[in-house]
DNA sequence: CTGTTAGCGCATTCAT
DNA sequence: ATGAATGCGCTAACAG
């Protein structure tokens, strides 16, 4: 390996000069700087930037930890997109780490990135609880930005939506769209996101004077998969219902296929609506009614606290109902 | 920053034992062991991995390069997903690198990795050429390989489908379904992927004897949106075509927004297809027909040329036909 | 403006 | 089995 070194000496000069011509904090004599770049060229001399980031005791990378299976699929690649693309904008350089399957494995994944050094770290996480999270960050000495968690302590260590208010937002106009039966489908038992959009459901319900018939509502797990699982156990049930809500955009398609599979139209025999607001539900046939979340901006404003922490205050985010064609009117 | 000199004289003794106790090729008393264990525990103490690569002079890291804009969308997701999971399988972490909008970004960003002594880099090029690339691998002492394109020189060093072969596959299908007026939605212009499944579709032609008729292409820039604009454009020429083949499912997707919107039914007026088999196209109403690409396979067997070459040897990729509901017969 | 010296935190000789 | 010394490649004082 050719080190900085081997271009001082073809150069004639110091380390410290060759060093000083690269970062270009200090002045160099021209001729001097030329004579080092033609050293450079010669050698083929690339810094080595662990060595340069262990002297400079900083990195310039920030972390991303989210859970591996979860890469897959529109929402999370649009999140590793806006992550990667402001952290580059601040002139960072993203790495990932899986948080695998379990709480434990998250904290691994945020120790990796603790000792590898990044600056800060960004975690969207599945398994570790908000009491946990808190107590990580307290006692971090590098930032850290909880991404679709509301924290108890470090309040302005996250950014995150209201799912239950936005679930309540999203049921109250399927109520005004004279739908009464409205079936849900739920994501992981246990998830926050998951849990909050159907206590959302829940509490519109009731704020309409409907008791929720547990008979409509199945679970998920996220995936369109599952989401087309949940839809043919719906129907398999027999009970009426003129709308199924699902509690992400990806199972609502699913649900579409298992509702068209059974020889129900959409939207003419069934509404169906979802959450995120991925690109395809726009394009899908019937157009799908969501509920956007602003994952641009919410990432943004995640790098910013990280990396300009006097500069951001927190703020609060909105989801937004997105009206399209696969919810009708009725009744 | 608490570092391995704290422990050590915490749990009074050296450093190198603390070393060895951690890394475990050296034998430690139990005892001793367990005094640095603890002193761990107590001053929190969290190697740095920096330190550790640059002593070592390895990173248990492979470095990934595609263009940024790329990573949204389902393909990409999937390709940032298996090459994170195989990675890690081998015990290494992924790191991301922009490709952003020039060859010399992707030139860029592949030195950036290097600088960071990332043990391999896989490249997914988009302005590289073949040329290039083969001239980087030439001069690299560090391993590289390229998915998605043939190489020349370097022919070990690259993972690649052969999409001039599946998108003749793919239209000779169409045609045995008895179409003969297929429209066609190309990439970028000079795409290398694109190219080679425009070429396919000209030659199949070629072979069953009918000439392409230009009227019948259009060109879109992959995404969903370029799709539908494509689309309308086809549409407002005017020309009959039984069956629109676009040059992804993402494309695909936007063309058959846009004939909905033209009012023509799907597959009953006409006939859809894409290519790469993306997770929507499953569960699209009509299912859409499309030409698997095996990206799982296909990364996998790049990491693994990284990482383990002398056990990898080279071998072709196939693509596969996947026939579903949104092409019927006609005639 | 440039050379010399001294670390950054850790692993690894060589001693003992 | 453990300690002392040396070096990984680079940057940052400190001199001149």
């Amino acid at each position: 390996m050719v080190t900085i070194l081997d271009v001082a000496r073809l150069a004639g000069v110091s380390k410290a000069t060759v060093s000083r011509a690269l970062n270009g904090k200090v002045f160099v004599r021209e001729e001097v700087k030329a004579r080092i770049m033609q050293a450079i060229d010669e050698t083929g001399y690339k810094p080595n930037q662990l060595a340069r980031n262990l002297a400079n005791n900083k990195t310039n990378s920030v972390g991303l930890v989210i859970t591996n299976g979860l890469y897959n699929g529109p929402f999370f690649s649009s999140m590793i997109y806006h992550a990667a693309t402001d952290s580059e904008m601040h002139g960072r350089q993203l790495v990932l780490a899986d948080g695998k399957h379990s709480a434990q494995e998250e904290r691994d994944a945020i120790d990796l990135l603790l000792s590898l050094r990044c600056e800060a770290i960004l975690i969207y996480p599945k398994y570790l609880t908000v009491a946990e999270l808190d107590e990580i960050i307290d006692t971090s000495e590098t930032p850290i930005v909880v991404i679709n968690r509301e924290l108890t302590r470090n309040r302005s260590q996250c950014v995150f939506v209201d799912h239950q208010q936005s679930s309540e937002r999203m049921v109250a106009y399927l109520l005004a769209q004279g739908h009464t039966r409205i079936a849900f489908v739920a994501g992981f038992e246990g998830s926050p996101t998951g849990d909050s959009r159907l206590a959302g459901y829940h509490q519109a319900l009731r704020n309409a004077g409907i008791e929720p018939d547990p008979q409509l509502l199945v679970r998920g797990s996220w995936s369109t998969d599952s989401g087309y699982a949940a839809g043919r156990e719906l129907l398999a049930r027999n009970v009426p219902f003129s709308c199924v809500l699902a509690g992400n955009d990806d199972m609502a398609i699913g649900v579409a296929k298992a509702c068209q599979e059974a020889g129900l139209r959409l939207p003419e025999d069934v509404s169906l609506a979802g959450f995120d607001d991925s690109v395809i539900g726009k394009y899908y046939n019937p157009a799908l009614t969501t509920l956007h979340v602003p994952m641009d901006e919410m990432i943004r404003h995640a790098v910013a606290i990280l990396l300009l922490p006097d500069e951001t205050p927190p703020r609060a985010h909105q989801g937004e109902l997105v009206c399209r064609e696969s919810v009708v009117k009725v009744g």
